[in-house]
RNA sequence: GUGGACGUAGCUCAGUUGGUUAGAGUCCCAGAUUGUGAUUCUGGUUGUCGGGGGUUCGAGUCCCCUCGUCCACCCCA
C-alpha cells in the first residue's frame, strides 16, 4: 500500500471516468448558453460569515459541516460549501444586480464535512444556476424547465420532480408557530431527533424518517392550508406553467430545504436508484438573501445539481461518453522508422485537427504494438517499417475485429495520409 | 457525529480448529510465430495480507487501537 492517501472524501477521478465528466460539463454548458445564461467563476474561499449569514446559522452545515480555518492574518475563512452564497456576494461586490436582471450559471467543488458514503463526498462538485430581479413565477418555471432539459439531454430518467411553496416570510413564520404548538403537544411521542429540532428547526421535522413521527404528522396543520394569498398564486401560476410544458411533477407538502434561505417555491429532482442519497437536483426560491447580505431586495431563483450523483446516475443508467478512443495508431520498428513516424504523426495532427492519433513509444515488436494499438481501442493501425521509410510508404491496417486478415491492409504514400485519415473523423 | 459490514497481487477473489516458503483467475512481459492482433500452449514479474501494538513456540487467521471503503442514521446536491 501507498505511504501516502488521499485525505477522507478528496477524490481522484480517472481517465474512463473524465471522459463522462467531460461530457457532462459539455452538456451543461450547451443547455445554459440555450436559455442566455452566462457563466460566473467564484473563489473556492469566502469569509466564514457570509455562509453563517446566508445559509442560517444553526444549520447542520454551518454548525459542524464546514472547513473552516485561520489564514495567517487570522481572518476565518471557509471552503465553500455551496455557491448560492459566494454568487450572491460577487454579484453584489460588481454591481450585477443594481436594479437589473441577471441569469448566471457556475460549477465546481464544493467542501462539506460530512461522513462519506456513495454519492456523499467532503469535496464534492455542483453546478447550478442563479436567476436574480425576477419576482414572477415564469423565471421559476425557466429554471425547472432548464433543469428538466439538462436531465433529459444527459440521458437521465427515473428521476421526478418534487414541489412544495414555503409561502412568505410572514406566513412561514405564522406556520412555523402553528407547528411548533402542534408539535410540543405530542413532543413525548416523537422521535429523539425530531425533539432537538423542534426547537432549532421546526419545519425539517416534517421530513423525519421516523414512521412514529411521520404519524403524528398526520395531524399536523399543513403549509398548503398556511400559505398566503399571494404565495398561493405564484404557487399555482408556477404549476399551470409546469403543465404547459409537459413537465411532471408530484407535490410534496413535506419537502422543506435544509438551507434557510429558501421561500416560496422549493423543489428537488429525486431518483431511487442512489440509495439514501436520491436528490440529485434541488433549489428554490429566496427572495430575502440578497437584502439579507446588504444589498437591495432582489427577488431571486436557483439550483444545484450533484454532479458525482448525476454521474452514478448515467452509468447506471448506461449513458454513454462520447467515443474518446483514438483514431489511429501508429507502430514503428526501427531507428529510421521512429524518426520518421514522430514526423508523420506532428504533420497529421496539423493537418487534422481533431484527429486523436497515438504513436507507440517504447518499442516492442510489431506483435506486441498491435496488440497494444488494439487496447487502445484504435480503428487503424498506421505500420511503418525500415521498409516503408525507403519507399515513402506506411501500411494502413483496419483493427477492431479480428478476423481482419492483411489483404484489408494496405501500403499507402504519406501523401495520402490526411484523407485516408480524414475520413475518420467525419465518422 | 451514531450504528453495522468489510480491507489478501493493478483488478476479481480463495486461504481449513492459528502450523512449512501466501494462492487462483485476470492483467502485464517474453517465447512458440522468419515483420502482423484472436485462440491455444510454455515461462516470467507483481504482495509490508490496510497500518500499529498484543497473545503465542508460531498470526493473513485470535485480541486491542488506528486508517480507509461501503450501508443505514444524520445531513444534503
Amino acid at each position: 500500500m501507498n505511504k501516502f492517501q488521499s485525505v477522507r472524501g478528496f477524490n481522484d477521478v480517472l481517465p474512463p471516468d473524465t471522459a463522462l465528466w467531460q461530457h457532462l460539463h459539455a452538456v451543461a454548458a450547451r443547455t445554459f448558453a440555450a436559455y442566455g445564461y452566462g457563466e460566473i467563476r467564484l473563489p473556492l474561499l469566502e469569509h466564514t460569515a457570509l455562509f453563517a449569514r446566508s445559509i442560517g446559522e444553526v444549520t447542520d452545515i454551518v454548525e459542524k459541516e464546514m472547513f473552516t480555518f485561520q489564514d495567517r492574518e487570522g481572518d476565518s475563512l471557509t471552503l465553500r460549501p455551496e455557491g448560492t452564497a459566494g454568487c450572491v456576494r460577487a454579484g453584489l461586490e460588481h454591481g450585477l444586480l443594481h436594479n437589473q436582471q441577471q441569469r448566471l450559471w457556475y460549477a465546481g467543488p464544493m467542501f462539506r464535512h460530512e461522513r462519506p458514503q456513495a454519492g456523499r463526498y467532503r469535496q464534492f462538485h455542483q453546478l447550478g444556476v442563479e436567476a436574480y430581479g425576477m419576482a414572477g413565477p415564469d423565471i421559476d418555471i425557466e429554471v425547472i424547465a432548464l433543469s428538466a432539459r439538462l436531465l433529459r439531454a444527459l440521458g437521465i430518467g427515473a428521476v421526478r420532480l418534487e414541489l412544495n411553496s414555503l409561502g412568505s416570510a410572514q406566513a412561514r413564520a405564522a406556520y412555523r408557530a402553528a407547528l411548533v404548538a402542534f408539535l410540543e403537544r405530542h413532543e413525548a411521542s416523537l422521535d429523539a431527533d425530531s425533539r432537538r429540532r423542534l426547537h432549532t428547526n421546526p419545519l425539517r421535522v416534517l421530513d423525519s424518517k421516523s414512521l412514529q413521527t411521520q404519524e403524528i404528522l398526520h395531524e399536523a396543520p399543513t403549509m398548503a392550508d398556511a400559505l398566503d394569498a399571494e404565495s398561493r398564486a405564484h404557487f399555482d401560476a408556477l404549476q399551470q406553467g409546469l403543465q404547459d410544458l409537459g413537465i411532471d411533477y408530484v407535490l410534496n407538502a413535506r419537502l422543506v430545504r435544509g438551507l434557510d434561505y429558501y421561500g416560496r417555491t422549493v423543489f428537488e429532482w429525486v431518483t431511487d436508484q442512489l440509495g439514501a442519497q436520491g436528490t440529485v437536483c434541488a433549489g428554490g426560491r429566496y427572495d430575502g438573501l440578497v437584502e439579507m447580505l446588504g444589498g437591495a431586495p432582489t427577488p431571486a431563483v436557483g439550483w444545484a445539481s450533484g454532479l458525482e450523483r448525476l454521474i452514478l446516475l448515467m452509468k447506471a443508467q448506461g449513458a454513454l461518453a462520447p467515443d474518446a478512443a483514438p483514431h489511429a495508431y501508429v507502430c514503428v520498428l526501427g531507428e529510421a522508422a521512429v524518426r520518421q513516424g514522430r514526423r508523420l504523426a506532428e504533420q497529421l495532427r496539423d493537418a487534422l485537427p481533431g484527429l486523436r492519433l497515438v504513436l507507440n513509444a517504447g518499442g516492442g515488436k510489431l506483435a506486441a504494438q498491435l496488440r497494444r494499438a488494439d487496447r487502445s481501442g484504435a480503428r487503424l493501425a498506421l505500420i511503418l517499417g525500415d521498409a516503408e521509410v525507403a519507399a515513402g510508404t506506411i501500411q494502413v491496417k483496419s483493427l477492431r475485429s479480428p478476423e481482419t486478415t492483411e489483404s484489408q491492409q494496405q501500403a499507402l504514400p504519406w501523401a495520402e495520409l490526411p484523407q485516408r485519415l480524414g475520413g475518420l473523423l467525419d465518422a
